[in-house]
DNA sequence: TATCTATTTAGCTTTTTACTTTAATAGCCG
DNA sequence: CGGCTATTAAAGTAAAAAGCTAAATAGATA
């Protein structure tokens, strides 16, 4: 791993280190969803999703499609949904904890 | 994945998303290092190596093992280990970038 | 014991980050 | 058009983190 490696993937795991981050992109490792939606299950307010979900946007991890007067957001980068599956198997499908 | 495994892995992300701690858990990968070892390798003070290596410690992510006075450094959880590697695959080694 | 080296601790300053509130934008539908 | 909804942008405050410096500790060796 050289150096420029290093400094991109600490910003990726920058990104994603955050609970509400991590959360928003476990919800969308199967399914679309709208800033109302993610509010619902991160139980904050629109603002600070739209907040996060922009934050996420601006390192190019989701996209986005607009539909009436709605915005569905969705993962875009396939490492990170790669990354969501190691982890989710490393931490909470194994024996330990 | 649900609220209690977002947060541990969200803290573990967020102690491995800094560069100089990222680069030390890459140096550590395959053998043990002295704060000496590494402070040449990632060009910083010891007193910064070490804060960053007891952040990784705080974490349980690397142990240690003491011989003369010297203290030799190494990765302790597998998990990290495993994704350590991954994130190798995913950003390091593929096409695209 | 005195001194060197490796390591850790503590205090301090500066920068970054999170969250809230408030206001602005933009598209739909009566 | 006018009001409704979803979303974003801006600004402010409070908390956390980064990196530096200097001092303290602890073990090894002369």
């Amino acid at each position: 791993m050289e150096n420029n490696h290093i400094e991109v993937i600490a910003g990726m795991l920058k990104t994603m280190s955050h609970p509400i981050r991590l959360k928003i992109l476990c919800l969308l490792q199967n399914k679309e969803m709208t800033v109302g939606d993610i509010r619902e299950e991160v139980k904050t307010t629109n603002a600070n999703v739209s907040q996060h979900l922009s934050i996420l946007r601006n390192q190019k991890i989701i996209g986005f499609r607009k539909e009436a007067n709605f915005i569905y957001n969705r993962i875009d980068d396939v490492r990170v949904l790669e990354l969501m599956q190691t982890m989710g198997k490393l931490y909470c499908q194994n024996a330990g904890e």
